[in-house]
DNA sequence: AGATTGGATATTGTATCCAATCTTCCACCA
DNA sequence: TGGTGGAAGATTGGATACAATATCCAATCT
């Protein structure tokens, strides 16, 4: 279940998945995994070698994670993990502040039983991480609780832009979580979400979540901007 | 101007276009003009032959224009145009709603003049285009002039988002501007909104464009469901 | 008759090969 | 000394060849 919000490319029954598919996965998980970092060419030779396929599906490949934000190419010169400069940063979290407080007003109402057990599985797994400081498992874990937040909210096209969203700007994230309090606050905060939205104040489950989503972005721009680290989003035309 | 408005991936000089861009926009016009119909398959030999290249860039092309949404493929059945549901319809017009008032907010202050002239040159063929019944014209224009009304908003993301939105919907856009009253309503509050961006009142631009969203929307889904079009959409899993 | 299996055909997916473009670096010259 | 031109290598883009899968249809069985 976690495997299907965090690589959108794995809906087939496996059996029909494509090797094109499987290359994305593998480098997306690369790239979030920090393998590949912001800015680094991706050779296809490397990668193919490395999967032991031909560089065609590695070609297919990139043209995906590149609509899906993470990579970007240019003709005739190959592709770059596509860091986001701090513009970019605040650009995507005020879509999510947008995006994601109008499909938990859908969502909240119609959570059933199962999803509020995915919930808690995924904020006690948060809760025990807190001390492994194993900074890529709360970056997917916040992530998948939010796409799972969304999940009854029946707007299909939506929630693949907030998932892209999440995506992209989990790496950005994992900075906010690490430093400062920001896993413990986040912690509370989507504890409360979940126990708004079984309560059924769903008004105040959608208020928080934007409130949580502002905060998030507030600090990390703060960080992002003051510890002037303007190589991010490098290696752009 | 127009073409790179209304074809997304022609933002290179031209001369480092690579094949499968050039593929991807051909097959682009291909869906806009309906000669590929909804649910249709899309065969990667005849167009190969058609465009007079092999079938890889052609691949490609699909890969990009499945994240576009104009087109649907599974693993080793092949492509179709993706139809709109009725459903996806209403929910593609409400990010809209969303997400296009929000660009006019910060991008009408900084509209240039030569911003304006765009904007009166494609009221003007639309005006003219009036009596022609060009319907896939009209759609284009519709499409540019929302386009190049954010084009100062200087968020890329979003400004990506809006375009996929409009070229998903432009084929439906077109119904509600053929029937009804919608092509002489819509030039009406076109020109409205223009004009308040001119005049400085912002507020009451925006405004004004999201009620006129909010028109279409409604003309368009009692269009669509009223006049039982049920098969739209269809050709899904 | 209806269902089912097997194979022929059509279509997609991947690998391999060749062409086009970019990058590097060294020789050469002002 | 410093810059410029231009091969040589590296890397990507596209075409072709081959493999895998799906689809269709006829023959067979119940």
């Amino acid at each position: 279940m976690l495997d299907r919000i965090l690589s959108p490319s794995r809906k087939q029954p496996l059996s029909r998945r494509t090797t094109s598919t499987t290359a994305a996965d593998e480098i997306r998980k690369k790239i979030f995994d920090g393998e590949l970092r912001d800015g680094q060419p991706i050779r296809q030779d490397i990668l193919a070698a490395e999967l032991g396929i031909s560089r065609t599906p590695i070609r297919e490949a990139l043209v995906q994670l590149e609509a899906e934000g993470l990579v970007r190419s240019e003709p005739h010169k190959g592709a770059v993990v596509a860091g986001l400069s701090p513009t970019e940063i605040e650009e995507t979290f005020e879509l999510r502040e947008l995006l994601e407080p109008m499909l938990l007003k859908t969502s909240a109402p119609r959570l059933t039983e199962e999803d509020f057990a995915e919930l808690a599985s995924i904020l006690k797994e948060y809760s025990g991480e807190l001390r492994t400081r194993n900074v890529r498992r709360w970056g997917e874990l916040n992530t998948a609780f939010h796409a799972t937040l969304y999940a009854r909210a029946d707007r299909p096209q939506t929630q693949a832009m907030v998932a892209r969203l999440l995506n992209s700007s989990d790496r950005y994230t994992r900075l906010q979580l690490v430093m400062t309090k920001g896993l413990r606050r986040a912690e509370a905060e989507h504890a409360l979400i979940v126990d708004y939205c079984r309560k059924g104040q769903f008004d105040q489950a959608v208020d928080l979540l934007r409130a949580h989503i502002h905060h998030v972005k507030t600090e990390l721009m703060r960080y992002v901007t003051k510890a002037n680290k303007p190589k991010a989003g490098a290696g752009r035309k």
